[in-house]
DNA sequence: TAAGTAACCAAGCAAGCGCTAGTGTAAATG
DNA sequence: CATTTACACTAGCGCTTGCTTGGTTACTTA
């Protein structure tokens, strides 16, 4: 087996899972399906992850590192402006959940299937993301682009990008831009 | 069996079985846990359900009745003011979304699991509930009292409140309608 | 060319799954 | 009193599940 290695075919299969996963659940997923989609058998499955939970794990680690990486990019092209700065994030946040959205799909809904050790280690790269819209939804209040409670209002912004998931189809008109602008828009005092 | 009757047995049975549906979630819930949990054996269960579709399919029907009927009273209970409704409908979501907050969470997250009968059946129902929101949102543009496309103001508002469900805590010092307030506030043109 | 390794396969095990068949029993109904 | 109904039981069938085992093939490296 093919322990904690990065090998491109491990990638190439990871992207193949969240594909499914996404389509029927993971708990609806049987490694048979997961085995004939990557075009190999069943027991060839356990050459390349040690159970069905390290697949999923492997998934939602690949979206959140990409999240994480792309959301730090975005803030470091803008300058210190509080305004372009919650524009920035809202729209990296978008884009990066319609670029690798099977595997945020699966971040967001399958999460709980994780065993505690997986969870556990997730959940450090999760909370990294969410120090990165606290900071800037912080200097967001301060400068008072948005006000109300600083709790609440970074949960109700995460809470209605993340729904987008469920609703917006990308090859609609609108641009994942646009939807960060509107949202954006619609919560900034004017 | 006992076909779609409303008998207070099994009104009691699907109340249980939504409990463990949030638990465990659907596929992994077996029909011996559920039989377990009400105090019987599993073979007994389709005495009351013709099978596990029914008992979700209950489950959902229940939560989304009660939401309907919450928010028609509470639209009633106002007069035309555009605000007044607009407030009174947020806090009628969030109410029933916590008062009934098993049933909801299954209705959100385990959709996808209804066979597409049940499916067609109960999607009635939920648009039923979203199209008191689309009048709502709709004389609150008009009124000027928030800005933005129609579309997307009522999807980012339900995405929202929807995702409370991920993080609020109603034992701690927060009521539902002091959710309710805060965003409609955020969100409201000052 | 010999040794090592990554990738795969065929076969199948043990456990658990949803669900059915047939039966018992107490209360309600004619 | 006879019959029906509601609810529960026992036993287990047929199937699928995640995963293991033991072995083969193709390629790379010493």
């Amino acid at each position: 087996m093919n322990v904690m290695n990065a090998s491109p075919r491990r990638k190439e299969l990871t992207r193949l899972a969240a594909q499914l996963f996404v389509q029927e659940g993971f708990d609806r997923t049987t490694v048979r399906m997961l085995a004939q989609e990557m075009g190999i058998k069943s027991g060839s499955l356990f050459h390349h992850f040690k159970d069905k939970q390290e697949i999923l794990a492997a998934v939602i680690e690949e979206g959140t590192q990409n999240a994480l990486s792309i959301a730090k990019a975005a803030l470091q092209e803008c300058d210190n402006d509080p305004e372009a700065r919650l524009h920035a994030m809202a729209r990296a946040h978008l884009e990066t959940l319609f670029a690798d959205r099977n595997a945020h799909v699966v971040a967001l809904f399958e999460w709980r299937r994780l065993d505690p050790y997986a969870s556990a280690h997730l959940s450090h790269l999760r909370d990294a993301y969410e120090a990165l819209w606290v900071e800037v939804i912080d200097d967001a209040l301060a400068a008072e682009l948005i006000h109300g409670d600083r709790f609440l209002v970074s949960r109700f912004i995460l809470g209605a990008l993340n729904w987008t998931v469920r609703w917006y189809d990308p090859s609609g008109p609108r641009t994942p831009d646009d939807l960060a602008d509107e949202l954006v828009a619609m919560i900034m005092a004017r």
